[in-house]
RNA sequence: GCCUCCGUAGCUCAGCGGAUAGAGCAAGUGACUUCUAAUCACUUGGCCGCAGGUUCGAGUCCUGCCGGGGGCACCA
């Protein structure tokens, strides 16, 4: 709870049947009142068909009882209407004033009477975990993305949000490319020495493909990349500065991404695998102190005990190879003991590919076993499909390779601006250029957020940039429109006369904006932004109706002040839900 | 073999035990002197993979099949 929230009408709702419920069968206190949204009304309670076998009566019966109790109740509020329908639903009716309150204490509140379920919540958000010196690629994506609208609505919510982008900074990749850049000092790749419009990036990345043919082709190259390998891990400070240097402009270009996309990392929520390599050596020594890691064949393993492979024996990590190197199961081991004993986290999400599945689940195991993950702390492998091309296998270019994510964005910007020009408008060119930006990336993000997480999907930049139907661009679009009626009200102020009647859309817009706690609460529980999505479309929709039935501006005195107040209402709530999925809401499209 | 995700309209997908299973796309018809037609209204379209079970009530929960994706130790 917090000082600005107002509480929702179905919650109002829930504790008005709750009470009548219990004052009319007092053995039955404390049962559920199921209330939800309604066809027929504007709630309805499936309360007294549940309850009729315990209470021993009649559904119909319990349920006129309930209503009975409601009328008489004085204190009912914010119930206007009751009946019994079919075989015992309670059909239950708001008072048109109380939602005209609702409106009024939403647009009071500078969060939307939004609560903050969680509050204080220290919640370690791990995401993103690009390359150095490699590509962002379609890999990358979901990650991204899902990880950033979670930090976001989070954060909103209360929570105390720690970014942690587990980039991969650190192995023998390095020490082979450090050594071509060195024998190539011609190499161009820092970002200003660069034409403006390329990126570090992808002439690192061009660098290290030469250098792998070069390892692959030259055994006295091979050599020297592997006594590289050694500098670096002794910490030679030339070969470090180096390693730094290219780690600093890598960190760069992807910002250069970030910022395209809109997502909230920075360089200083880089903890990558040269973070933790330091720490290894503890990890895996606590592991054997308790016994958790065993000797095998040389190497050090964890044998789990719940999980059999295909042979029959236990599955296991690899916590420390024969040659005692470290590979990445060691490195999340160490995710978990760090941010539960250094950051103090109340909850880790981890938002991986949900191929990861047994790897999270032998880790979460195994960190369980030594005592450093404990019952009062939630963790979470926020599992998501693979991004798909239209052949339904993973997405790959015609030649086969990945696809950069770049070349992705852009694409879709590309189609983007070319249904904007379509469109009559008296934009600039740079106004167009931006909202082509804007509507493009945010037809991405939309389509990747609004599906079901754990689901694999289609990429089709076709479909997603079409503009028409669930789309990102239907929000953004009803946003502008709210945007224009309010650009042309003189009157800003728009004061809310409870008294009077609701026309249809507008009860209907009303009561949508009313669920958006709701809803944020449930995503923040649930981990799954497609129904944010679903929500806002819903409220979209509702908006246009709304749009469509009721004029504004034209509207006599008290009715167009009452319904400039939902289109600030809806501007605003639409606005946040967008920010919250990191979409961005231009005024004007 | 085991684990896991999935199977809903021609296509892409919603649907945290409730009334007649919903959207969008596609197809068809109509609506802009009007607060932005990137919109809206209407029409067509369904053994919710199959079979049992639990329940007053199952697309939703349980079990078993069928079909598909993914995963199961020295790469991250």
């Amino acid at each position: 709870m917090n000082e600005h929230e107002v509480r929702s009408l179905i919650s109002q709702v829930e504790t008005a049947v709750s009470g009548a419920i219990d004052q009319a069968l007092p053995a039955l206190t404390g049962a559920d009142s199921v209330v939800r949204r309604s066809e027929h009304a504007d709630f309805q309670s499936n309360a007294a068909l549940a309850l009729a076998k315990r209470a021993r009566i009649k559904p119909a019966d319990l349920a006129t009882t309930v209503i009975e109790v409601l009328r008489a109740d004085g204190n009912n509020a914010p119930v206007a209407e009751v009946s019994v329908s079919g075989p015992g639903f309670l059909n239950l009716t708001v008072a048109d004033a109380a939602i005209w309150g609702q409106v009024a204490a939403r647009l009071a509140s500078p969060r939307l009477g939004i609560g903050t379920s969680e509050q204080g919540r220290r919640t370690v958000i791990d995401y993103s975990a690009p390359n150095i010196a490699k590509e962002m690629h379609v890999g990358h994506l979901r990650t991204t993305i899902i990880g950033d609208a979670l930090a976001r609505l989070l954060g909103f919510l209360g929570a105390e949000v720690i970014r942690q982008n587990h980039v991969g900074d650190w192995g023998t990749q390095f020490g082979m490319l450090i050594q071509y850049l060195d024998e190539h000092a011609d190499a161009a790749w820092h970002h200003d020495q660069l034409a403006p419009g390329t990126s570090t990036v992808p002439a690192l990345d061009g660098l290290y493909r030469a250098a792998r043919k070069e390892f692959d082709a030259d055994p006295t190259f091979t050599d020297r990349a592997r006594a590289r390998v050694v500098a670096l891990q002794a910490g030679d400070e030339v070969t470090v500065a180096r390693w730094r240097d290219i780690v600093t402009e890598s960190e760069f270009a992807f910002r250069e991404v970030y910022d395209r996309l809109g997502v909230l990392l920075e360089p200083e929520d880089s903890a990558g695998e040269s973070f933790y390599n330091d720490r290894l050596s503890d990890v895996v020594a606590e592991l054997t102190a308790a016994g958790i890691a065993v000797e095998s064949d040389g190497a050090l393993v964890v044998y789990s005990q719940e999980v059999t492979g295909p042979d029959g024996n236990p599955v296991t990590l690899m916590v420390r190879k024969k040659d005692g190197g470290y590979g990445y199961d060691t490195t999340d081991l160490a995710t978990i003991r760090y941010r539960i004993r250094d950051l103090k986290a109340d909850r880790l999400l981890y938002v991986v590919d949900s191929r990861q599945a047994l790897h999270f689940r032998l880790i979460f195991e195994a960190a369980r076993r030594a005592g450093w993950l404990t019952d009062d702390i939630d963790i979470t492998h926020v599992a998501f499909g693979t991004v798909l091309g239209p052949d339904g296998r993973p997405f790959k270019t015609r030649s086969g390779d990945t696809v950069k994510l770049v070349d992705l964005l852009d694409a879709a910007v590309d189609k983007a601006r070319a249904t904007v020009a379509e469109k009559d408008h008296d934009l600039t060119n740079d106004e167009l250029s931006q909202i082509a930006e804007q509507a493009g990336i945010g037809a991405v993000k939309y389509a990747d957020l609004s599906t079901s997480r754990t689901k694999d999907y289609v990429f089709d930049v076709d479909r997603m940039v079409s503009f028409a139907g669930n789309t990102g661009v239907y929000l953004q679009y009803a946003h502008t429109r709210i945007c224009s009626i309010l650009r042309k009200a003189d009157d800003t102020s728009a004061e809310v006369d409870p008294t009077l009647p609701l026309h249809p859309a507008e009860r209907a817009l009303a009561l949508e904006l009313d669920t958006f706690g709701e809803v944020l609460a449930e995503v923040g529980r649930l981990l799954e932004p497609h129904r944010l999505c679903g929500h806002l479309y819903e409220l979209a929709k509702a908006f246009t109706d709304f749009y469509e039935a009721c004029p504004v501006l034209s509207a006599d005195a008290p009715a167009r002040a009452n319904r400039l107040a939902l289109c600030h209402l809806a501007a605003r709530t639409l606005r946040q839900g967008l920010n919250l999925l990191g979409i961005a809401a231009p005024e004007r499209m």
